[in-house]
DNA sequence: GCCATATGTAACATATGTTACTCTTTTAGA
DNA sequence: TCTAAAAGAGTAACATATGTTACATATGGC
């Protein structure tokens, strides 16, 4: 799943270490969440986005991500 | 975490049965989510959200959700 | 009461998100 | 170039979400 989470941590001038302390995780789970290693649970997306002032929606984006592969190394 | 499911489900008229089929998941899960037994991830929490055709915000409560006790039987 | 449907719930297994620790790589500045 | 900050990443351990299966309870119509 993308998401937006390095441009509005540039808005906000954040770095990784500081949106994770804001929102009470680790740099490591900002960074794997932030380069779309894996999903943010609820609580996380929640915080992230509420600290961001947007919506979840507007800051993952989930529209068409069920029918990718989520790297493109397995084309021809 | 509280959550309006039952009430969008009811506007929508499905089953918790129902629900879980158009979202791909069982009716086990979608009942332990809407009694609160635990969080959606948040592709759960989308495509209910998508579904009920409003925001992951409105469907379930975050605000003050840290320093609750999930239940009023600890009230005097 | 009887029956069908909807909902609540338990034990266990599996998948996934998060952390702690550590290390490497990239980027920016003097 | 040298240096430090920032970001990327691997692993193991742990926490939590989800599935499977099965059974219990409620609710409404006959």
């Amino acid at each position: 799943m993308k998401n937006n989470i390095r441009i509005y941590r540039a808005i906000h001038n954040l770095t990784q270490e500081e949106l994770a302390r804001k929102i009470s995780v680790t740099r490591k789970t900002v960074n794997s969440i932030e380069g779309g290693k894996y999903n943010p649970s609820i609580d996380v997306a929640y915080k992230m986005a509420k600290l961001f002032n947007v919506t979840i929606e507007e800051l993952f984006c989930f529209e068409d991500e069920e029918n990718n592969n989520e790297e493109d190394e397995s084309l021809p």
